[in-house]
RNA sequence: GCCCCUAUAGUUCAAUGGAUAGAAUGCGAGAUUGCGGAUCUCGUGAUUCAGGUUCGAAUCCUGAUGGGGGCACCA
């Protein structure tokens, strides 16, 4: 990558030329603004408050020490006030690119292999509820943050952690005993557990002999019962073929998926040892904690009854991961609400020596809000399943195609309604800010013109209409001829692909790569209306093919990044 | 009460301490004998407030105000 080539050949020149061991912190950007070149160091203006020179005299000298070593790599340098050094890629250097795109296809911006291993989990929902919308966020971040750091190098493991254990299953079996019809749950399997989950959840608010049934029944499915264990598989079974059903519609595939009760069977001994070891501490109420240096509180992780808690089973997770996929890191994307429980958990599985503080991250997002910026809350029972959401995305997206392109088959228009209404979904979270709030509003996500996937897809539709026309060849350029603004804007853009998908993965932002990709299409529109390309003198449009074709292949790939699909033809 | 996230055009969002704060949408004006007008071009309009640090602050620090969330036997 240029960037950091330019990086490592300033910090090696100031090193060199003023003496320094260490030379501080400071950026190569990528400029907004082209005239600012393709490429803009602040080296001279950090260093400048340390050496006590003018900045500008830093950056002659930089630069004058630079002058072979910028023309071998074909760059072009500029100073500008206060202190600025700017690298403007030359015509040969993008000619270079270009062609490397064109070779290396879909590989084109890969890192290095050998970063270490990585686990992530997310989309991790409870069974006995359908995935909501409020699943949303953790699915799609979460798969795109696979995806990306896998492609920039690490060897991703992708997890999802299944609340399927827990005082919860304890009120939803008290509730089935109470009102359940066995057949009526055969009917409409998620529906109608979460319907007597709701209901008990209701009826027993005010009412702690109903708290203490559940807790009963839990406590009961813990010890082996048999009828309770039987109601768990039952429902646990009805809940993945729901969850699969919907991970399906939005193309998400997780390798693993572990849930809590997975670890039941090591959890007394678990526990046993940090007694023994003198790590945790048994209360007078027979309950155990975990004390925590730092933390307002302690940690459970053994409820006063002798019953396991979330804790508990995620600290033996951790144990897990580490030792099974040889783990140099663990990261939970999960929403901003869990920031004090899973800082809890941190503390606690460091505090038992099961990983240290920095293997463990949290990728926080906000919160997809209600209209009116309220909360969503299962209890009250107006969860939104997340399966509603996106068939109405599909059938919004049909109008539109059956406006545009009527002659397109009913199988056609129903595969391309699919691609652009679950793009848009997707899209309208990745776009955006992890940590803001979305307030959720049906207009605003399913409208598919603007700063939308279906405006990228309809790019690369269009590109990939005129490959489809013209018979090739588009793969033979000749750099020189193209010289049009809008085509060197392009290539230029195309070059910072690797640059950015490292960014993103980096600091576990997919908005900094779906902003790349609505800029991308900007730049290809424009090129599409300024500059003919089937219709070109037979040099001019090989060289353009070549250039549209380097460009499609990066918004699909992209995209695919993104866990966005892209069509032919919409 | 304590803690976490957050505040930027009318609205929804961008912007590693860096150059003239970018887009989208809305509104206004324009572009089609031509590769797909779901497009393109131009205009309009913003950093919550008060201090501080810095050559330079939307960004960092302090305080105030607004919004969301969380505070051990739920997950």
């Amino acid at each position: 990558m240029m960037r950091s080539k330019i990086k490592n050949i300033l910090v090696e020149t100031a090193s060199k030329k003023f003496g320094l061991k260490q030379v501080p912190d400071f950026s190569v950007e990528i400029p907004e603004n082209s005239a600012h070149g393709d490429y803009a160091a602040n080296i001279a203006l950090v260093l400048a408050r340390q050496l006590k020179k003018n900045p500008l005299d830093i950056a002659r000298i930089l630069d004058m020490e630079l002058e072979a070593w910028s023309l071998k790599h074909g760059l072009k340098t500029e100073i500008v006030p206060p202190g600025f050094i700017n690298f403007f890629l030359n015509s040969k250097i993008l000619g270079e690119t270009l062609k490397d795109i064109l070779k290396k296809k879909n590989k084109f911006g890969r890192g290095q292999p050998q970063q270490g291993t990585i686990v992530i989990e997310y989309s991790s929902p409870n069974i006995a509820k359908p995935l909501g919308i409020h699943h949303l966020r953790t699915t799609v971040i979460g798969q795109a943050l696979v995806n990306t750091l896998r492609f920039v190098g690490w060897k991703v493991v992708s997890l999802s952690f299944p609340g399927d254990w827990g005082t919860q299953f304890g009120n939803l079996i008290a509730g089935y005993k109470r009102w359940g019809k066995p057949e009526k749950i055969k009917q409409n399997p998620i529906k109608e557990l979460l319907k007597l989950y709701v209901m008990f959840s209701q009826a027993a608010q005010g009412h702690p002999e109903m708290t203490a049934e559940g807790r009963r029944e839990f406590k009961k499915l813990e010890e082996g019962d048999k009828e309770n264990l039987r109601l768990w598989k039952w429902f646990a079974r009805e809940s993945y073929k729901d969850f699969n059903k919907v991970y399906k519609i939005l193309g998400v595939k997780i390798e693993h998926t572990i849930g809590e009760s997975f670890y039941e069977p090591e959890l007394k001994k678990l526990v046993d040892d940090a007694i023994k070891k003198g790590l945790a501490q048994k209360g007078a109420d027979g309950s155990v904690v975990i004390p925590l240096k730092d933390s307002p509180t302690p940690e459970i992780i053994r409820k006063s009854d002798g019953a396991t808690i979330y804790t508990t089973r995620e600290l033996a997770a951790i144990r897990h991961r580490f030792k099974k996929w040889r783990a140099d890191k663990i990261l939970y994307v999960a929403a901003n609400q869990q920031t004090f429980h899973l800082e809890q958990v941190f503390k606690s599985a460091v505090a038992l020596g099961l990983a240290k503080r920095a293997q463990l991250g949290h990728v926080k997002f906000g919160m997809v809000l209600a209209p009116g910026g309220k909360k969503f809350a299962t209890r009250e029972g107006n969860l939104i399943p997340m399966e509603d959401v996106l068939k109405e995305a599909e059938e919004r997206a049909k109008k539109i195609v059956e406006g545009l392109n009527p002659k397109l088959s009913q199988k056609e228009k129903n595969k391309i309604a699919h691609t652009v209404g679950i793009g848009a979904i997707k899209f309208f979270d990745l776009s955006q800010n992890r940590l803001s709030d979305i307030v959720f509003d049906w207009n605003k996500m399913l409208n598919l013109k603007g700063a939308s996937a279906p405006y990228i897809q309809y790019s690369y539709a269009r590109l990939k209409s005129i490959i489809r026309k013209s018979k090739g060849p588009f793969t033979q350029f000749k750099s020189e001829l193209l010289k049009e603004n809008a085509e060197i804007a392009l290539i230029k853009h195309l070059t910072h692909f690797p640059e950015i998908v490292a960014d993103s993965a980096q600091k576990y932002e997919p908005n900094k790569l779906a902003e790349y990709l609505l800029r991308l299409a900007e730049k290809v529109n424009t090129l599409y209306e300024k500059v003919p390309i089937l219709s070109a003198e037979k040099e001019i449009k090989n060289s353009r093919l070549a250039l549209i074709n380097a460009a499609a292949l990066i918004i699909k790939n992209g995209l695919g990044l993104l866990g966005i699909e892209a069509s032919e033809r919409m």
